[in-house]
DNA sequence: AGCCAGGACAAGT
DNA sequence: ACTTGTCATGGC
């Protein structure tokens, strides 16, 4: 059991675990949430500025540090984004969001399950498949499944999570990664147009979830998810596409973006 | 009750 | 290369 606070100016807990880029968090009180990282039980709570961690034994202080990202420089990424004026909106009106970094095998496995769906939903089956076929942790909560034990299951033994459709495009990507065929290595250091190619390769990963996968699986920051909130809000706001300097953080623009047209009521 | 959900695929132009 | 119907399921 570790226990530490930490303060953390600009950063908002609630945006940065439902703006949609995680499903295993929960809210357990106020301002009180409780996820994993690296599969571990986590609970958080913020007051202000002020954020307080408890942890199971097993995770560091630095491995909760580096799933939020505490390292990247949000203030630099920040002041650049703001050179575009719809985005200083964007940012004023969500300023905490982070892109976290994820676990890449559920992430890719995740936004899978996420095409078609509605978050809720999406939380759901995420909860059945880990408490079907996860480890169990030492105080009983569930680990997501490995890649191993995935790839071996049949679309038969997924129907108590009840995925639908997704349950044979949940096994191709575990049976792929599983057998060395998607090469994480490429997908962090290719050029984008190849790293969504090589994931593409995957039944059911199609451009939107391969984007995904690569900006909170990958720190593909130049990654942009286009979903249907994305194209409306580039519809009205950007009928010309995004400026240049903002491609290499085209990512956490997205962010911004996303959680701005979804719920500023800018576009109506 | 019906529409839609952080889409992708296959078949058809 | 673009367009359309279809895919399971359930939240709202």
């Amino acid at each position: 059991m570790i226990e530490f606070a930490v303060e953390m100016p600009n950063f908002s807990l609630e945006l940065t675990l439902f703006c949609g880029q995680c499903f295993r968090w929960k809210r357990v009180g106020d301002n009180v949430y409780l996820g994993y990282i690296r599969d571990l039980p986590v609970t958080i709570k913020q007051v202000g500025e002020k954020l307080f961690f408890s942890a199971a034994s097993g995770l560091t202080q630095s491995d909760i540090f580096d799933y939020f990202a505490f390292d990247v420089d949000y203030k630099s990424i920040r002041a650049v984004l703001s050179n575009d004026r719809v985005l200083f909106n964007a940012i004023e009106y969500a300023i905490g969001i982070r892109v976290l970094r994820q676990s890449f095998f559920e992430t890719l496995i995740s936004f899978i399950i996420s095409q078609n769906n509605n978050i809720s939903r999406i939380a759901g089956i995420i909860e059945r498949l880990c408490e079907n076929f996860g480890e169990d942790n030492l105080d009983g909560s569930s680990r997501f499944p490995t890649p191993e034990t995935l790839s071996s299951l049949s679309v038969d033994d997924l129907s108590p999570i009840r995925s639908g459709f997704r349950a044979k495009y949940i096994l191709d990507a575990a049976r792929k990664y599983q057998s060395g065929a998607i090469d994480e290595t490429l997908l962090r250091t290719a050029p984008l147009i190849d790293a969504e190619k090589h994931l593409m390769t995957i039944m059911g990963v199609g451009p939107k979830v391969a984007d995904c996968v690569l900006l909170f699986g990958c720190e593909r920051y130049d990654a942009f998810p286009r979903d249907v909130w994305i194209n409306r809000a580039m519809q009205s706001l950007y009928p010309n596409g995004l400026p240049d300097f903002v491609l290499p953080y085209a990512g956490i623009a997205q962010q911004f973006l996303f959680h701005y047209a979804r719920t500023s009521g800018i576009l109506k």
